[in-house]
Parts: structure tokens; sequence; C-alpha cells
RNA sequence: GGGCAGGUGGUGGAACGGUAUACACGAAGGACUUAAAAUCCUUUGCCGGUAAUACGGCUUGUGGGUUCGAAUCCCACCCUGCCCACCA
């Protein structure tokens, strides 16, 4: 057996087994230590199982929940599955079992999985979202916002992805496509159950200020809230009843609209009173482009469109009556789904006139057509002369409108048409929805369903569902037949957490006082608009109810980068490249798995698998056991080595550097293999410990031959004034360029440094001929 | 089109005003071995120069600027990745 090998397989197992047994990592509610709630995005138990990619951020929230620990803070590390949702019924869909079956067989693999990598999370706090004992809550949350008006019921165009049979939040659509399966999405006019997210745009976007994420991240969140301030105005149609009403943001060029124009969807042009001329052409252009619509939306972008002929609008400005188009580049979504078109000062409305020859009337002064830009105002009536920006809230209110802010962010559509979700806990009677008591809560997912999705919700065939409701609700009262959209349930998991067994509430307020907020949260930057915005928006809803004392749930909010495979590909079960970790902690460890993760590169950054790189990491690990080994009984002092590695490892680790961390270590194994010295090994073995806990253990029980485990031991300090060198390397340069060194003790002056210098010929010669030199202390002089 | 993050050896990267290329991978040579693997040792940015040293020059996407000194700060441009994208 070569030196330094240790058998990874056997003291991997051993500890783990010790970490479980010795429970140092069993969170404890209301201790008096400092806390320290460190949470991952709690994974979904899918059937393809862990890749390589998945434990990097894991691995980080692990080294700080044993570096906390050390510390001697109280930590909180749970873990549970985000079960419910479409990966898992449609993975048991795949395989032909129940959904229940096969995600409890894949979080038991997971469970080894994680296991294997020697993560000490709290199993005691173990939850699963599609257990009862959780959705339960997830139901009660779903009333709490019911009672209080943030949760109702709509008819409304809804995102429908017809592979999934589901209708998707919009935060779930990536341009027009679902973003599980790729599929174009549809839209459909539905029945849903929505939240109100949206009565706390505002609130989003402030909360941001006061919270320690990544800036794309708030960024990402700010753009998604789309917040604009504009006017909304209203257009009169000449002889009718009907008005329309557009949102601007640039009131102030209200003099230059010159047309109107409606989105195909608008509802005004299906109103047979409007006597539309050509009606059929407009109908066919509807057609049209409901068909293309997202496909062909994508980059190019040539205006289409239709008059309707035979109806105008008056310009509330000018007076005068402006031809009305449909066109799709106005979108019903947003705004009034209508908008006031203004060639002169709008690219697009621009463009649009251009192609069908409509008129362009400038009113702010200068620059070339189109001009998006503020300044004078000129042919705008009394207005002409002013600056556009101060006139457009005056420009507003004369012609009859009104200041208003407008959002991109539209309320949370939550109701699906699928089996494997949490229950929505509403009856209907006489058609009526009413809340299920909460005494009757949880409203059980039954089992007697043909899971497969059919469009249809597929509770809608189960007669358990059904069961016993007439007997409570009276007769002809029926359940809800759609589910809740997962993300609801991962928009509360972390209070759960806090205290995760209670059967009377959520989660009681003591605890959630003492660990809430989330100090550190760790996990991939694609949730920005979906999971993280909600989990917000469910705090805010909960604090404002006053059933929590914060508004923000994550203080603090790191992203671990992507690991692509080796061929710089994302990882992917049909592209065939995917690195299991099973077998790399099977031929190199955990240990070994884990440090590599942590040295491959920046942690926030997307890096290629190379498994090369792992052996180099092994060998480190080896010589460090030879060498803790050799050294343990030598007697010696500390020497400033340790003291500059134990410094470097603790600032690195809380700016999360952790790649220099290990790239540090390496160089201080490989110093101290040339020096004969041991007084640095308990040191080492502690900053070793979070990243590669097993050696650590091994370490530090069998070789230093210690009691109790590295995790119970204190977190090194170090000792500043041992950290200066005692003597420094002095760079001599010539007009900033290298030329020389000279040895010199620490804080030499520079009569001593110039000293120094002159005793070397070639240097002297160069001091020689400057006129002036720059010193600075222990570093440089510099010759000019 | 907009926003964000980046561009450093053959590769992943380090340094983020003060010796650029730490650490690791890969490669080459050597030791051990019947041989291979493993391990250990040496070399490894580019160009010139030399028998070999010595020695010199160049180099952090490109071009400018600030500075005694710039990969690092400022300006302009080019390229790559990610996110958003007809949002009125």
């Amino acid at each position: 057996m070569k030196e330094g090998h240790y058998d990874h397989l056997a003291i991997e197992a051993k500890w783990q087994k010790y970490w479980d047994r010795e429970k140092l990592f069993t969170a404890k509610t209301g201790a008096k230590a400092p806390k320290a709630y460190t949470l991952d995005m709690f994974a979904y138990p899918s059937g393809d199982g862990l890749h390589v990619g998945h434990p990097r951020g894991y691995i980080a929230t692990d080294i700080f929940a044993r570096y906390y620990r050390m510390r001697g803070m109280n930590v909180l590390r749970p873990v549970g599955w985000d079960a419910f949702g479409l990966p898992a019924e449609n993975y048991a869909i795949k395989v032909g079992k129940p959904p229940a079956e096969t995600t409890k067989e894949n979080i038991k693999r997971f469970t080894k999985q994680l296991k294997s990598l020697g993560f000490v999370y709290d199993w005691e706090r173990e939850i699963n979202t599609s257990e009862p004992e959780y959705y339960k809550w997830t139901q009660w949350l779903f009333k709490v916002l019911y009672d209080n008006g943030y949760a109702y019921q709509k008819e409304a165009y809804a995102n429908w992805c017809p592979s999934c049979q589901t209708v998707l939040a919009n935060e779930q659509v990536a341009n027009g496509r679902c973003e599980r399966c790729d599929t174009l999405v549809e839209q459909k006019l539905l029945k849903q159950w929505f939240f109100k997210i949206t009565d706390f745009a505002d609130e989003l976007i402030s909360g941001l200020d006061k919270v320690d994420w990544p800036e794309s991240t708030k960024v990402g969140q700010r753009n998604w809230i789309g917040r604009s301030e504009g006017a909304s105005l209203k257009f009169q149609i000449p002889n009718s009843k009907f008005q329309i009403e557009v949102f601007t943001t640039r009131a102030d060029t209200m003099f230059g609209a010159t047309y109107l124009v409606l989105a195909p969807e608008h509802p005004v042009i299906k109103n047979e009173k409007l006597k539309i001329k050509n009606l059929e052409e407009v109908a066919q252009y509807i057609e049209t482009t409901k068909k293309k619509s997202e496909l062909e939306r994508q980059i190019q972008k040539e205006k289409t469109g239709v008059q309707l002929e035979g109806v105008t609008a008056v310009n509330p400005a000018t007076g005068k009556e402006i031809p009305i188009w449909v066109a799709d580049y106005v979108l019903m979504d947003y705004g009034t789904g209508a908008i006031m078109a203004v060639p002169a000062h709008d690219e697009r409305d621009f463009e649009f006139a251009k192609k069908f020859d409509l008129p362009v009337e400038r009113v702010i002064k200068g620059g070339e057509l189109p001009s998006t830009g503020h300044g004078q105002l000129i042919n705008s009536g009394e207005f002409s002369g002013r600056n556009s920006m101060a006139a457009a809230a005056d420009m507003a209110k004369q012609f009859g409108g009104k200041m208003q802010i407008q959002y991109k962010l539209h309320d949370w559509l939550i109701s699906r048409q699928r089996y494997w979700g949490a229950p929505i806990p509403i009856i209907y009677k006489k058609g009526q929805p009413m809340l299920v008591e909460e005494k009757d809560l949880p409203v059980m997912l039954p089992t007697d369903v043909d899971f497969k999705p059919t469009g249809q919700s597929p509770l809608l065939g189960s007669k358990e569902f059904q069961k016993d409701v007439e007997k409570k609700y009276g007769k002809g009262a029926r359940r809800e037949l759609d589910t809740m959209d997962t993300f609801v349930c991962s928009s509360w998991y972390f209070l759960r957490y806090c205290d995760p067994h209670n059967e009377k509430e959520f989660a009681d307020k003591k605890s959630l006082k003492y660990w809430m907020p989330v100090d550190l949260y760790i996990g991939g930057a694609e949730h920005t608009n979906g999971h993280l915005l909600y989990a917000r928006f469910i705090t805010k809803v909960l604090h404002k109810l006053g059933y929590l004392n914060f508004d923000e749930p994550f203080l603090k909010l790191r992203h671990q980068g992507l690991i692509l495979a080796p061929d710089g590909e994302k990882m992917s079960k049909s592209r065939g490249n995917v690195i299991n970790p099973d077998d790399l902690i099977a031929k190199y460890g955990a240990d070994t798995l884990r440090v590599y993760e942590m040295f491959m590169g920046p942690f926030d950054q997307t890096v290629a698998w190379d498994t090369n790189g792992v052996t180099g990491v092994r060998k480190f690990l080896e010589r460090a056991y030879k060498l803790v080994q050799e050294r343990k009984s030598a007697l010696a002092s500390e020497d400033s080595s340790v003291h500059r590695l134990v410094k470097k490892v603790t600032e690195d680790i809380e700016e999360m550097k952790f790649n220099t961390v290990v790239s540090g270590m390496m160089e201080f194994v490989n110093d101290m293999s040339r020096v004969k010295d041991g007084g640095w090994t308990e040191s080492f073995v502690k900053v070793l410990a979070p990243f590669a806990p097993h050696l650590a253990e091994e370490m530090w029980q069998k070789i230093l031959g210690k009691q109790k485990s590295v995790f119970a031991s204190t977190w090194p300090t170090f000792d500043p004034s041992k950290i200066a060198h005692t003597t420094v390397v002095i760079v001599v340069q010539e007009k900033g360029k290298l030329r020389g060194t000279v040895n010199l003790p620490a804080g030499a002056s520079k009569d001593e440094v110039l000293t120094a210098v002159m005793q070397d010929e070639r240097l002297a010669k160069i001091a020689k001929m400057a006129s002036r030199e720059v010193f600075v202390p222990d570093k440089i002089i510099n010759f000019v």
C-alpha cells in the first residue's frame, strides 16, 4: 500500500455513523449561543438521482454549518423534500407506479446519496411536502390568504401547456414555452385561483434594499416586477358609449398620438355594437396572430396589423379623430391592452407608422425621428414651450386622465389540473366557493385516481375525494378538483423547519422568532423570479397578518455556479454526459469530491467538470494524512505559517472563496513537508475539517488521540503579531521594471534598503543613475 | 435591443495599485519496476540569446489615459456567457 493512502470507504462510513450517533448537529431552539440558520434550496426527488453538479451548493452550506458549529454557534441545517409536482408525477407516469410510491423510493435514494457525502443535516427536522402533516399547513396557508382577500378566483386567459395538460404561472413560461417540457404554451380562457402578489409589488421592490443578495438577482426581480409610472388616458369613440383606455409613460406626447393600437385579444373588438366594417379581415388577422403568436415573435419583429375600418377615436388633447388599429405588437398582458401610438417619439410606433403610412406628428423639439428623449414641447397647444418631463402629469390631468403605476408582475396563478399536488381546500355549493373549515384540514389527496393528465383535473373521477363532502357541507357540495402549484409548497418550507412537527400551528411563534430569518441561503440562480419571489411574497403576507415579526425571509443569498460536463455542455441524461457522484465517492471518497468541487473555481462561477483534477485533490489529502501521521509527536511551537493559514482560511470561508482556501491548504502542506516542526497539526486539522470532515475527524481522534469530535473543538484563532514575516523581500525596480530583490529584516528604513542596494554592483549602478526613488516600506524601491 | 457577469499559460484558475502566471491539471524527462500502474524527483508563459549557464526583451481581449509603478483605476471599442426581451 502506498504511503499516505487511506481507506476512504471505511473511514467515511465510520465517522458518518459517529456524527449521527453524537447528534452534534441537532439544532436546539432557544439555546443561548448565537443561532446560524444555514439553508439549501431543498431538492425535488426526481428519478434521476443526483449528478455531480447538485451537491456544489450543499457542500458550501455543509462547510458553513461545520465552521459555525466550531465557532460555537447554534446551527440549524435542515433537510427536506419538495416532493409534489410535475417532475415527480411525470416520472411516476413513465415508470407506471403511483407518484406516492416513486417519490418514496426517490427520497430513499437521495437520502443515501446525501448521507454518503457526509452532510450533517439535522434529520430530526426532515420534511416532505407531499405528506399530509406538511400539506395540511399548505392548505392552511391558502385559507389564510383567502380569508384576507389575497386568494381569489377569476376567469382569465391563462398559459396552458398542452403537453403537461395544465395551466402555468407566468413565471413558469420562458419565451412562450413551458419551462418543464419546452412545449409551446397556448392561451386558454379558464376560471382559476390566483394569489394577489401584485398587492405587494412595491414592498417586493423596496425590500430588496435591506437584504444581502447578488445584485444580478435583485435586478432580475426588479425587472420582473417591472414597475413603471405613467398615466391612464381615455379615448372616446364618437357616437358610441365606448372608450378606449390606454396606459402610457409618456403622457407628455399626447398631441403626437396619431392613432390607437389594440391588442388582438382586446375585448372591445368582439363587441358587435362597434360596427367594424372589415370585421372579417380583422377576425382573420386575430386568428393568424393567435397561431403564430409566440413562435414568430422571437427576433423577427416585423410589424403587422389591420385597421378597424369605420371606427375612430378622439384624441382628447387635439380633439381630432384618429384611426384605430389592431396589431400584435401590443400585448393584452400589459397595461390595458391598448396604446396611443406616438410615432414621432417611439421606435415601435414609428416603424409601424412607416409601414402603414400613418401620420407622424413631432411634438418634442430636436433630434432625428423617432426621438425618444425628453425635451421642449412643440405643437402641443398651451403646453408648447414647456419641458416634456415636467408637463406630463399636468397634461394627463388636463385631458381627463390620471397618473397610474403599472407593473409587469401579474397575480400568481396557483391552480393546476394535475394530480400530484396539495388539494385546494375549497368546497363549491351551488357554484359558490367556500373554504374547508380548519378542523377538517388536511383535505387528503385521494388514491383512487388515474393520475395520467387528461386536461381535466385527475381528481374528477375520485369517489374517495368527494366522500363525506355532502354529509359535512350539505347536498350538492363538491370539492375543488385542482391542486396547488408546487411553488406554494416551497414558498413557506423554511418556516416549517423551525418547528417541523407542530400539529397545532404551521410553526410556533417562539421557534420562528428564534430561528428566522434565514442567515445564509444557497441555491440556483434559476429561482430568481419563481421560488425566491413567491417565498418573499408569502413572508410579507404572513408578516402583515401578524404571524411573523420579519418581512424578508432570506438575509443573505448566494448562488452556486453550474457544473458543466467535461464537454462544456449541460449535464443531461439525453446527452449521456452525466457524471455520477456515487462512482466518484466509491473510487476517491466523499472528502475528495467535496474538496475538489470547492477547488474547481470560484463558487458562483460556471465550471466544466474535469475528473483528472479530482486525482490532484486526492493526492493532496493523502499527503496531508501522511504528514499529520509523521509530525504528530514532534515537539515544537506554532510558527507563523500556521497563523497565516488560519487567517487565510477563516477570511476566505467568510467570503466564500473556497477555491483559495483549498489552494492555501495545499501550499501549507507542501511547505510543511520541508519542515520537521509539528506544532501546527491541531490547527491544520481543524481548518481542514469543514472541507474534508471524515479525514479530519480520523486525524483528530485516531492520530492526535482526541477524545471528542473535531467539530466539538473550537475554531483556531490566529495571532496577528505572529503573522508578520521577520524578513522581507524588497523588490528593486527601475522605472517600474523589476531589476532585482534584496532580503532585509522587516521594517527596514529607506536608508537601510539603499545601503543593501549599494552592495549589489548591478543594482548600485541603477541607483546611482536615478534622479529620485519611490520607497514603500517592506515592499518596493523604485528608481526613476 | 436592454441588464448582469466575464475575457490572464496547452487547461481550470491565483493575484485585484507594488516580484503576473500561486495552487492544481496536462505535457516532457528521470528514479523505482522484468513491465505497467501507483508513488517520488526535475522541467514547463512566449521570443531572442548561449554548448549550457548568464543575460535581455515581450506578455493579463484591443486601443488610449492616470500613476514612480496598472491584469487591477478611468475612457472607447471588440468578443464570450447568462438573464430579460415589441412592457407603451
